[in-house]
RNA sequence: GGGCCUGUAGCUCAGUUGGUUAGAGCGCACGCCUGAUAAGCGUGAGGUCGGCAGUUCAAGUCUGCCCAGGCCCA
């Protein structure tokens, strides 16, 4: 019964697509969520993705994140419920749609109508769920994606209007202005995105103009701006607190400008004294424009303001809060008032009676005419900057706006938002307190509303007659004030069966929907706007669930998130409408909430650091890798090429060293085993079995490592270090490859069946399954078809799936702490041996006498000792002696220990060196190998008494000998060879050209032969003496040696020692 | 302009509470081993630890300033 034969063809991908059927058509993902119906529930949320448009790769980093630990906790025995999401809302959505119907603005979607357009968002966003899904099939990421929440779905919408309910009613939400990228011409905002699409270099006026200060004759304030058309909605000037001003007397008057650019701006002008920018604040001014008075605040004073530089302009700046976003900021903090002279279209209203109509910025050169004649100008220049137009009609200027806006009054939370956060188990740990503290920190009310179509409504009403307002929970709400709420609705649906019931709760049918005044029994109608978006995938939580109007004990069961994972740029996000929300809403609950652990990921960039981006098609896109190399190497990659908090760097070739590194590695081991296991008829139920304890030193390492690598690799796992996990996996990986299955060739080459044979199966099939166990939250699909091979083939009642195992638990008493040290210390002085035969022109195959040791610690060397046939093996040595007086071979050198010395010494630390350095080494290490310690004088009559903590001797290779030294001592081969080891490496040599032939003849590992050998005479002869060994390694059934070689199926001709010899071989 | 992160070999990255002689893999060169063979091993070359200053007996590591890249915000 043997195991199934692993392909000699490398072929990552088609292995993971045999895996991905298995699980499909044995519903595997759906058992290990059964398995674990009734354990303890990790909860996973999943961030939705917005899906109207392709995956890309910084997305399978997220995703193969947010499956690792899922995975690796439902092996814990955990229930991990993992249900999908889709953001389906927003302005980037809109956009999309508006660029595929070729229309632009809120009077074009209005004309197109606005529940087309509606419908046309819904297809839009779906439209690439296919690819989502392939992928996410693809990469092995376990999500339900059958149960998604989807944030337009009608009880998500009422979720969050509940949500929205709560805050209204604790008198959290309020109405005020936000500052916007304007679009006059299309009568809508634009997001930060679409303005960065659009900027232009244009030239505008750059203007000083006087502002005369009342109480001092003659004065003025010099104001800067760049926007005449602002000037009419003036109400203050900032100065930067900091900076000089000087009062210039120019003729008559005196201006008022920074000092630095007096001579500049004001030539001639004489210098009367100079201020500090605080000194400006509070002076009174008569604004250049006096259309209408200014409301909500003070007006036409001078305030600091830190933004003011001296680079640009006059120091002292025109603030229009209307207009600017610093104006409106630095304003409100001032108590300044705001006027706003500008309609929506852009244009000049009523009340500035000498301009009205004209649209602002055409207006520019008509209001610095009119300053002029008035004399209130004193300088005019032109100024190049970058300005932003409206990127789909790019001659419309964009201009800063103050829109009416809904907020929520999060500051009120501030406090406990940021205890909340200091609760949270960030990963990177500096998020906390660094970019996410820091935002909440400086934490400013949330602008809610969107002057949009595609959104989740505001779900405020107001009375047309008391401005009374209210603020329903749900559709049922609504029903229960207006029982006729939703009949148009309902008779739109009779008319169009095919109209989705989701849309009741959108625009346009939700604006339509009126409930009658409680307050005065006038109409209500809803507000216009929807809300932000930020705010639907912050309520995730819970309207995942539709609570609380359904569901409640599942969110109960599911909150709060045990871990969540995003790439750094949701830090103001995702995290925050997370934590904001919750904070908002669960005030009582136990913190931290919604989620205990966040891992940050960097972003993922090309090769040099850039960010991937469609237009520079600087990136592979991840189906490609996918098909080339397989899901387990992209996952891999990500895992273990750096923390995933750094960036990326991703290409690849990237990806393939890393396959190389572990997976290749893995492979190989696992096709090795079953080559030899098959070939030996090792199966793990029947054959004769051993004790790990009574197995070779060999065995016993490798099991000990396995059990230190799970040890490890579960402690960082809990700690969601996934980085340092996957190099322990690597570590082990190496151990067994480079080491392990290297030092047992022997052993499962062996002709005859012994007990130490099958301890090396047993042994190299039990690390087998258990790294697959380790492995599979990281590469599940080899993972799984190790176990399917080896483990569910000998025992058909192990889990059916690697996926639907337990995670094992180590055991303490297979792990030897101080056999892994030596082992290591054996490696080190086998690679100084190899080092040695290299430098020294001595091939590994030629045998030779002796290898001298001197371990640098020569306590090490009783327990060294026991390995001397492993090492003579390993460097073709007949003899291997440990010696601690190798006399002229070696020479020792004092190493001071400073962390040791640091806290005796301190300050006294150079003199130490000093007189460590001139002391003759040996004499120290003689009397600290003999009594145990040193008494070491410094100056003249102090004495101190160093151990070997202190000091650390070393030990050199001298010149001159075919030796090498390392931390690990000194390695010396004794070169001279007699007849008898020439004649063996003779025979080596020949043995490894017929295995070489075999190869190449392509004969099965079993398969007999027989062998001819012939030309020169001594390598005959030695050919005749190792006539037994050359048989048995080569499995031939006769040898015939000087015979000539001419009638063998295959032949080969080399030299040996320079002399010629030909081989031949023929099949049995 | 502000905040956060990153900067260590040609490339990708490690680097403990500061301990003096900074590591690994890849790549390159040379060699070895091999019935795991599209693998494996060894050696070598390759570093002003982004720069400058400071603290310290001792700095890749701590502090300040500066430079470059990334992200977020303005």
């Amino acid at each position: 019964m043997p195991f199934d034969k692993v392909p000699q063809k490398i072929d990552f991908p088609a292995g993971e697509k045999a895996v991905l059927a298995f699980w499909k058509e044995h519903g595997i993902f759906d058992k290990t969520l059964a398995k674990n119906a009734d354990g303890e529930t990790f909860v996973f949320f999943e961030g939705p993705p917005t899906a109207n448009g392709t995956p890309h790769n910084g997305h399978v980093l997220t995703r193969v994140i947010k499956d690792l630990f899922p995975r690796y906790k439902t092996m814990r025995g955990y229930n991990v419920p993992r249900k999908a999401g889709w953001d389906t809302h927003g302005l980037p959505v809109e956009v999309e749609v508006e660029k595929e119907l070729g229309i632009h603005g809120k009077e074009a979607i209005q004309e197109y109508g606005v529940e087309a357009f509606t419908e046309k968002c819904i297809e839009s966003v779906f439209r690439y769920t296919d690819a989502w899904r392939e992928l996410t099939e693809r990469i092995g990421f376990w999500v339900d994606l059958d149960d998604a929440y989807v944030t337009y779905h009608q009880s998500y919408v009422e979720s969050v209007w509940w949500a929205l309910s709560r805050l209204f009613e604790k008198g959290l939400l309020y109405q005020g202005h936000k500052i916007v990228w304007w679009w006059p011409q299309g009568g809508t905002a634009l997001s930060a995105g679409e303005v960065g699409l659009g900027y232009k270099e244009v030239d505008d006026p750059s203007i000083f103009v006087r502002f005369p200060v009342i109480g001092k004759e003659n004065t003025a304030i010099l104001a800067w701006t760049t926007t005449p058309w602002t000037l009419p909605s003036n109400t203050a000037v900032a100065v930067h607190p900091e900076i000089a001003y000087a009062y210039v007397k120019l003729g008559d008057e005196t201006l008022i400008i920074a000092a630095d650019h007096a001579e500049k701006l004001v030539p001639g002008g004489e210098v009367l004294a100079t201020v500090p920018g605080t000194e400006l604040v509070g002076l009174r001014y008569t604004p250049p424009f006096n259309y209408a008075e200014p409301t909500g605040g003070r007006a036409h004073e001078v305030i600091a303001a830190d933004f003011v530089t001296q680079e640009t302009g006059s120091g002292l700046v025109h603030m229009a809060p209307a207009f600017g976003e610093d104006d409106f900021k630095y304003a409100a903090e001032h108590g300044i008032g705001m006027l706003q002279l500008i309609t929506s279209e852009g244009r000049f209203d009523e009340r500035v009676t000498d301009f009205a109509g004209r649209f602002c910025k055409e207006a520019d050169r008509d209001i610095i005419r009119n300053l002029k004649s008035r004399g209130i100008l004193f300088r005019e220049e032109s100024y190049r900057h970058n300005y932003p137009f409206c990127w789909r009609a790019d001659t419309d200027p964009l201009i800063q706006y103050a829109r009416p806006a809904w907020f929520i009054r999060t500051t009120e939370v501030t406090q406990q938002a940021i205890a909340n956060n200091q609760q949270i188990n960030w990963i990177p740990e500096h998020i906390k307190d660094g970019r996410f503290g820091d935002w909440l920190r400086n934490n400013v009310d949330w602008a809610l509303s969107r002057e949009r179509f595609w959104g989740t409504p505001l779900n405020i009403w107001i009375c047309d007659s008391c401005d009374h307002r209210a603020a329903p929970s749900s559709a049922a709400d609504i029903e229960r004030r207006n029982p006729d709420a939703f009949a148009a609705f309902a008779e739109a649906k009779a008319q169009n069966p095919s109209l989705s019931d989701h849309l009741k709760v959108h625009k346009p049918w939700i604006d339509n929907v009126t409930i009658p005044c409680e307050a005065c029994g006038g109409t209500m109608h809803r507000v216009p706007e929807v809300i932000d978006c930020w705010f639907d995938s912050g309520c995730m939580p819970f309207a995942q669930w539709g609570y609380p109007h359904q569901n409640k004990e599942k969110f109960e069961q599911s909150w709060p998130a045990d871990f969540i994972s995003e790439a750094v740029d949701q830090t103001r996000g995702w995290f925050y409408s997370l934590l904001m929300i919750s904070t908002l809403l669960f005030e009582e609950r136990e913190l931290p909430h919604p989620f205990k652990t966040c891992i940050v990921l960097g972003h993922v960039t090309d090769k040099n650091g850039k960010k991937e981006s469609k237009s520079k098609g600087n990136y592979t896109p991840p189906d490609k890798i996918l098909e080339s190399d397989g899901a387990d190497a992209m996952r891999w990659y990500f895992y273990a090429a750096n923390p995933p908090w750094n960036n990326t760097r991703y290409s690849p070739e990237a990806v393939r060293l890393g396959q190389q590194e572990f997976l290749l590695k893995l492979r190989n081991v696992y096709a090795f085993f079953e080559i030899y296991a098959n070939i030996d008829g090792f199966w793990p139920t029947t054959t004769p079995k051993r004790p790990v304890s009574e197995r070779a030193q060999l065995d016993r390492w490798i099991i000990g490592e396995l059990h230190m690598t799970l040890r490890d690799v579960t402690a960082l796992m809990d700690d969601y270090r996934l980085y340092d996990a996957a190099q322990r996996l690597i570590a082990l990986a190496d151990g067994l490859s480079n080491w392990y299955v290297r030092r047992s060739r022997a052993r499962f080459w062996a002709k005859e069946q012994s007990a130490d044979k099958w301890d090396a199966y047993h042994t190299l099939w039990e690390v087998l399954t258990g790294l697959a166990h380790i492995a599979a939250p990281f590469v599940p699909f080899i993972s799984e078809q190790i176990h399917q091979n080896l483990m569910r083939n000998p025992y058909p009642d192990a889990p059916e799936s690697i996926h639907l195992a337990d995670w094992p638990a180590y055991d303490e008493a297979l792990i030897d702490e101080a056999l892994s040290l030596e082992m290591k210390t054996v490696r080190d002085v086998v690679s100084l041996g190899l080092q040695t035969r290299a430098t020294y022109k001595l091939k590994v195959r030629q045998p030779l006498k002796m290898v001298e040791i001197v371990l640098g610690h020569a306590d090490l060397t009783a327990r060294i000792e026991p390995y001397a046939e492993l090492i003579a093996d390993e460097l073709n040595v007949k003899q291997v002696v440990f010696t601690q007086d190798a006399g002229d071979l070696v020479s020792y050198m004092v190493k001071p220990n400073y962390r040791a010395l640091g806290p005796v010494f301190g300050k006294r630390m150079p003199e130490v060196r000093k007189a460590l350095d001139g002391l003759a080494p040996d004499g120290i290490r003689r009397e600290l190998a003999e009594s145990g310690e040193y008494r070491l004088h410094l100056g003249d009559d102090e004495v101190f008494t160093l151990n070997s903590e202190h000091v650390q001797v070393t030990v050199q290779a001298k010149e001159g000998y075919a030796a090498a030294g390392g931390a690990a001592g000194v390695v010396i081969l004794e070169e001279a060879l007699d007849d008898a080891l020439i004649a063996e490496g003779h025979a080596r040599e020949v043995t490894s050209r017929i295995q070489a032939l075999r190869k190449q003849a392509d004969l099965d590992y079993t398969d007999r032969i027989s062998v001819r050998i012939a030309g020169d005479a001594t390598v005959l002869a030695a050919c005749e003496t190792w006539r037994d060994y050359i048989a048995r390694e080569t499995l031939a059934d006769d040898v015939t040696i000087g015979q000539g070689a001419d009638g063998a199926a295959h032949m080969t001709e080399f030299k040996v020692d320079g002399a010629d010899v030909v081989a031949g071989i023929t099949p049995a």
